[in-house]
DNA sequence: TTGTAATCATACTATATCCATAGGTTTTAA
DNA sequence: TTAAAACCTATGGATATAGTATGATTACAA
């Protein structure tokens, strides 16, 4: 019992949040996760880890030593949720059924469900791929069950 | 490194296969566990568990002993995969934060990130709420990124 | 009454992931 | 040269996943 399901973990929400900040103090240079952590409210020691993995992309610009820290290699409109929770969470399908392992699913031509789930990997691409670090900036609105259909 | 995003676990994606194939056989009577399982390669033995989450709700009619088994208590376009996965998965939501569990967040306020993750969640509801077992027998087709926006 | 099949109850094994904590090393700039 | 900061590696507890195994109990129908 209890609910487990489908959860995009700390580590995508946490980067995604230390990326925000990054935007928000654009224009203030080198940024040290000491002071990320702190505004953030999350512990510097594993936001070190976290960083590790945007690190390898070409996400961020660094810097060591004396006054130095993070910044945005781009402009905030460059980088989609999609993209950062890609890198961080190492993808984001719904299903293991779609992974490119090689123990693929050896029912998959005639599993009945799996559209569905190619169908639910898509929405969720679509939507996260649309929006950018600037829409967040902008206070970005979320998507009602109103608004979301025309 | 690997990938460890938001997935919908066996027991939601069991559950609906075997919901797509009393739905393939509802004009055959009671079906046995034994025949899903056989069918669809699961173990009976963890199938068994698993109907015992959809046995909660009012999802199906069973029958015991000879003959017995189960079949769906509603046609198969009374049923939606939203429906079926909040039973089986105990809830849809693709972060924690939007549990209503005692714990929340308290930076939910001053967030800048919420708005997406309640977003996405309208967007995956959407979708799921949006399919029904008789859309599954059709021949469901999935959203294509092409298809998808108008 | 006999067999069939659901139902219930455990318990156990692996494996993996989550969410960190901890300590040490290297680089940089004043 | 020294302090600050990134960078690296290891460890560990808690929890969830995905089953397997074993059996007891209950209900139904021929």
């Amino acid at each position: 019992m209890g609910d487990m399901i489908m959860k995009i973990s700390t580590k995508g929400r946490y980067s995604l949040r230390m990326l925000v900040d990054l935007a928000e103090h654009k224009d203030n240079g080198y940024i040290a996760l000491k002071d990320i952590a702190e505004r953030q409210g999350i512990s510097k020691k594993y936001l070190e880890q976290i960083v590790t993995l945007l690190n390898r992309s070409d996400i961020l610009r660094t810097n060591r030593g004396y006054q130095g820290g993070y910044m945005l290699a781009q402009a905030p409109s460059q980088y989609t949720v999609g993209q950062i929770l890609r890198v961080t969470e190492g993808g984001i399908y719904p299903v293991t059924c779609l992974e490119d392992n090689p123990n693929q699913c050896e029912r998959s031509g005639q599993c009945k469900t799996l559209a569905i789930w190619q169908g639910l990997s898509n929405v969720i691409a679509e939507y996260l791929d649309g929006i950018t670090l600037q829409d967040i900036l902008d206070n970005y609105q979320n998507v009602g069950a109103d608004e979301y259909y025309i």
